[in-house]
Formats: structure tokens, C-alpha cells, sequence
DNA sequence: CGTGAGGATTGGAACGTTCCAATTCCGGGG
DNA sequence: CCCCGGAATTGGAACGTTCCAATCCTCACG
């Protein structure tokens, strides 16, 4: 005992340990600590009451290196801070644990370069399986990942690059449905503030802007972010330019823009009108009229696709789009006289 | 050539191949690797280029078995959902970046059971400390964790547990801001939309009530959650008793809150005061009147703690309890007459 | 031309597991 | 009484690193 206390303070206790205390070899200790049957109830029974004597932890890391799995994917998010990725995530882990897989989260926050460590960490420790819930990689560090590991993004379509998955909600025809509701409540002078220069951000403006033209109208957009501070700057200027209605291009976005417009003493939907893109639960009681995307369903199924890939990784790549639909509520109204 | 071809698709290359490829031994790359100047410039280039030809990727596992240390960090943030989690997630990851150590991320949605799996999780993996950012574990779970392993407690004070450090937020006083606030705007009947049955939620009540008490005022405490939908029902029961101004427990309940307000056609501030708990940057724009407290640095001061106990495993256990501030804004205003 | 200093390089043990092959133990059938 | 089979147990190699001690090489100096 006084020995055992010694020990505590130097070196955690290991599966010879245990094996010494409990007068059996390690190889025994190993086998009644995986819940091998082959192993005598009596033996099993010392080995047991020793580990936990000894408050013996398994070391995961001699194990995984020994079996040569890990049983862990890695999970990328681009940002802690919008509870969207939170979202996402949860399908992720709900599926990944039916797998028995374990996950580790790593965020670069929406920064490439942390992004690229924080990414390179995980392949050093030899995750099976990656899900990017949105990232800022180059295409040619996509490829040499995906490469290297079964990989899977979520967000936006990734085309051509080989043995790469992807889910991503159908921005082109949310953007859409988003103009088609104002432009049913009567609305023309329809603006967008966009969400900056990305790949979700120009996907959904080129929505907004083919839907535009499709109904006859003028396309306004002026440069907003993924962001309140964005959406509220955005905001500002297309009421400047004369707008009545906004699509913004995220609800974060929209309600910094909502913020915006009460400042200025405007009132939604009254005299403007705004929806988002999205659909977080988050901000479901803030009244916002959105394009709601499953986002749970997305993370789901991203972590289907990767289990698949993991099973069979020369399968050719499948790019899985999600619908969207719009969710009126009371930011959206009809246009003023 | 061919070789490495066919190899690759069946085992990661290893020191070993790189050392064949470059014609030395494993120990010159390895070496050569870690950057030591022993290593011939010659040589140095030839294991290079070697190991980045062969798509070398330093296998983590292994290295932290043989030198007995991890380099890494458990985090466990109780709920991901609530960005206050985040705010609080970036404090650590800078203070830790700072000294050479990476987080490994982890969340039991708040479920106590998920909750001790994943810490046990971590445990295995052999972090060399552990940030709880809220947790559901028991006093006994807890100061198991203790023992095992240096363990800082963010958001709430952990008194009595050996070898256990705690930061958090003084609700006591926060709670006693929103209440003197409400008070020297000329409210009396104030309400408490609580924040169920846990920890800081019991804090920010009692604080709630001593101040009321201070005050000479009768407290009216109604049942809610740290959710939207909790502070949505918490409201009605509220203003239903006669209340015109609400302390609410958290801030995603104010937001709730505010809802429940607008669809019983109440306006904010003229009829009902709300202020909230946390001041999380991501409502900034809501007006929303609110207890602040400085999340990112509760964040650092927690990682700080957590180096400093690894550095110091016996040192006497430190609480540190951090400034909160009342930030006016539009939803709090003067009682109705 | 021998010696030694010192830099460059190498072999091998160790880290804590898993798992295969080998060994021990036991009772029952011949 | 011996042998056999099966159950229980064990030793040891392996996983991919790190790092210590030992070896090798080169060259300047006496």
C-alpha cells in the first residue's frame, strides 16, 4: 500500500503492474481486460480487483500503436462561434458513435494556417476517417489529405478531386426559394448582402442573382461577411441604395442586419423585410424568416459517407446535396406602398 | 519506385523506409527530424528530401510512448451549442498555444453519462491536464479526476476538492448588478426566470433573492432553463405574476425571453425590462441589457492555472473568482407608472 | 606515421500494449 | 499408469518512435 502510494507519484501504473499484484502474467491481464472468455473466473476476478486497487488506466496510445487502429475520426470545424458548425456536429457524433468510433474536434478558427496544423495533428494521430465542417484549405491541400485519409467536407460541393466526399445544402436553390418569398410578397427592390469572398458566400449570390433575373428585377448586392459586423455594414448600404427586402446571406448576418435597420429607426417587416440562410435552432425565437438547411441531417450523413469510405475507400467520390426550404416568419411581410 | 507505390497503399511509411530511401539509420532521421544540429548538412538534406518524397508522416502515438509525455490537453466543454462555451474555449487555446501544448477537444451534451466517457477518453489518451468548461460529473468523479490528473474547473467554484483549481464568474455579485440596476431605474416588481436546478443557476438566485431582500423587495422566482425555451415559458410565468422587470438567468433564456414578451404583445422596455447573463459577444447586437463577464479571460486565467499546477502538482488548490459588469442597453429602461 | 579529439553515425533498449505460438495443467479414457 | 485433449496461462515479438552508449571516420598535431 505505502509502496502503491510511492508509485502513484511517480509512474502510472501499467498492465505488469497489475500482472505483479495480481501474481498472473501481463498476457493474462490483457486477455481479462478485453473480456476474453477464455480467461479462469478466479483469475479474473484477482486481475479486476488489482487494476482497481492500482487505479490502472488502459494507455490508449500503446494500444492503438500495437493494433494498428485507433478507432477515432477527426472532425474539423471552421468556427466554434457559430452555432450552425454545433449543430452540424451533433448528426456527426450521433452517427460516428453507432460506428463505435470515437471523434476529436479541432477548430482552426477560420484560420488557414492554424487550420493546417490544427489538421496535420490529427493525421499524426493516425485518425481513420476526417469530416470538414467547412474549411479554408487550398485545393491542393484537400487532395494530399484526402490522399492520405478517407475524408469527407461538409458545406459546400468539392468536384473533381479523387476519393473526397461531400454534403452540402443546395445554395443555388436556397438563395432562390429566399427571392421567389419576397418576390410573392410583392417585393422588387430585393438586395443582397452577401457573405464575403468564399465558396458558400458566392454560391448563394450567384442563387440570388440568377433567381433575380429569372423574375426581371435588377440585382443589388452589396459586400457584407459571415458575421453580425458584416450583416449590419450590409445592411446599412442597401437601405442606402433604396432596398425594401434582404436576403442575407446567413443568419448571423441577418441579425446583425436587424440590428441595423433599428437603429436607423426602420421597422421589419414593415418597412423592410429580411430573411436569412440557415435555419439554426438557435435563433429560432428571434422571429427571422430563413432558409432552413438539416443541418443535423448533414452531419449525419457526412459521417455515413465517411464510415462507407473507411469500408470500401476506392469507391468513387459521391457529392450528397441537402435540400433547403423556406421557413416565413416575422421579418418577412409584404412590400410597402 | 514501383515499390513505395505498392507499399503505400497498404502501410504508412516510417522512420524506417525514410531511412532506407536516404541510406542512413533510423536514428539519423530521427535526428535529422527533430531538427538537431548533429546531423551532417548532407545528410540532413538527403533525409529530407527522402521523407517528404515517401509522403513521411510522423506517427504521434509512438513518439509520446517512448518520451512519457503528450504535449496535449483535454478540454470538455459541456454543451457546444452555447456559444458562451466558446468565448470561454478561445481564452484557453491561446494561453495554451503559448506554451507548446495542443487541446484535444471533447463534449458530453450534457449528458453526465457521454460526459464521464469522453473524460475517461481523454484520460487514456494520456493528457497531461484538464480544463472542465462546466460539467455534470459528481464531487466524487471529480476529485477522482483530481487525483489523476491537474484539472481546472471553469465557471463555477470548486472549494474542498485536494488538488483542484477553479475559475469562475462571481454570480453572487452579477446576479445582485441585475437587481440594483432594476432598482435605480424605479422597478419593484422584479423577477427571477431561473435557470433550473444546478449550480450557477442556484448561485444567480441566491443572489438574486439576497439582493432583492437588500432592497426590501418581495422576490418572485419562476422556473426556467439555461435555454431559449426555458426562458420563453419563465417569462410568461412571470409577467403572468404581475412582474415588470426580469432578471434572467442566462442570456439564450433572455433571448427567449424577449420572444415570449413580443408575442404577448408587450414591448421592451416601455412595459417590461429583460436583462440577461453573460454577455456573450454573439447577442451583442441584440440590445439586450446583460451581466457580462470576461469569458475569454476566464479562458486564459484557467489555462494559466492548469500550467502552473502541472509545473506544481502539490501546490494548495486556487479559486479565482473574476469581475462581472452590468452593460445597459435597451432593454432595460424605466418601470411603467 | 601514429595518436587522439571530436564530430557524425549507428545499434539497441525502452515505452505499454496485443496477440501468436508455445507451455503447463488437469482429468478422463484407454 | 500413460497419454491425450482442451482449457488456462505464459513468453516474447512486434508496433514506431526516442535516446543513450558505443562505434566509426576524419583530420590536425606531435
Amino acid at each position: 500500500m505505502s509502496d502503491s502510494l510511492a508509485e502513484s507519484a511517480k509512474r502510472r501504473p501499467t498492465l505488469h503492474d497489475v500482472a505483479a499484484r495480481a501474481g498472473v502474467s501481463k498476457s493474462l491481464v490483457s486477455l481479462a481486460l478485453q473480456g476474453s472468455p477464455k480467461v479462469a473466473p478466479a483469475s479474473r476476478e484477482a486481475i479486476l480487483t488489482a487494476a482497481d486497487e492500482l487505479g490502472y488506466r488502459p494507455n490508449r496510445t500503446a494500444s492503438s500503436l500495437v493494433r494498428q487502429r485507433t478507432h477515432t475520426i477527426g472532425v474539423h470545424l471552421l468556427d466554434l462561434h457559430n452555432p450552425v458548425f454545433a449543430e452540424i456536429l451533433d448528426g456527426v457524433q450521433e452517427a460516428v458513435r453507432g460506428h463505435d468510433y470515437s471523434t476529436l474536434l479541432v477548430t482552426g478558427n477560420a484560420d488557414p494556417v492554424t487550420e493546417r496544423t490544427e489538421i496535420t495533428r490529427l493525421l499524426e494521430s493516425r485518425v481513420e476517417g476526417l469530416v470538414l465542417i467547412a474549411h479554408r484549405l487550398s485545393d491542393e491541400d484537400l487532395a494530399a489529405i484526402a490522399r492520405e485519409v478517407p475524408t469527407v467536407v461538409v458545406t459546400w460541393r468539392t468536384d473533381g478531386i479523387a476519393g473526397l466526399d461531400s454534403v452540402a445544402g443546395d445554395d443555388l436553390a436556397g438563395a432562390r426559394l429566399a427571392v421567389d418569398h419576397l418576390v410573392s410578397l410583392g417585393h422588387g427592390r430585393i438586395a443582397h448582402v452577401s457573405g464575403g469572398d468564399n465558396r458558400i458566400a458566392r454560391e448563394r449570390r450567384a442563387g440570388y442573382e440568377r433567381a433575380m433575373a429569372d423574375h426581371g428585377l435588377a440585382p443589388v448586392v452589396v459586400d457584407g461577411a459571415f458575421t453580425e459586423q458584416g450583416g449590419y455594414a450590409g445592411a446599412e448600404s442597401a437601405v442606402d441604395a433604396g432596398a425594401t427586402a434582404l436576403v442575407v446571406a446567413n443568419d448571423l448576418a441577418a441579425i446583425g442586419a436587424l440590428a441595423a435597420l433599428r437603429t436607423r429607426g426602420l421597422c421589419v417587416p414593415e418597412d423592410v423585410s429580411v430573411v436569412g440562410y440557415d435555419g439554426m435552432r438557435l435563433f429560432d425565437s428571434l422571429d427571422l424568416t430563413t432558409v432552413a438547411q438539416p443541418l443535423a441531417d448533414m452531419g449525419r450523413v457526412a459521417a455515413d459517407l465517411l464510415m462507407e469510405r473507411i469500408e470500401t475507400p476506392d469507391k468513387p467520390s459521391t457529392h450528397r446535396l441537402v435540400e433547403t426550404r423556406l421557413v416565413p416568419r416575422g421579418s418577412s411581410g409584404p412590400a410597402p406602398a
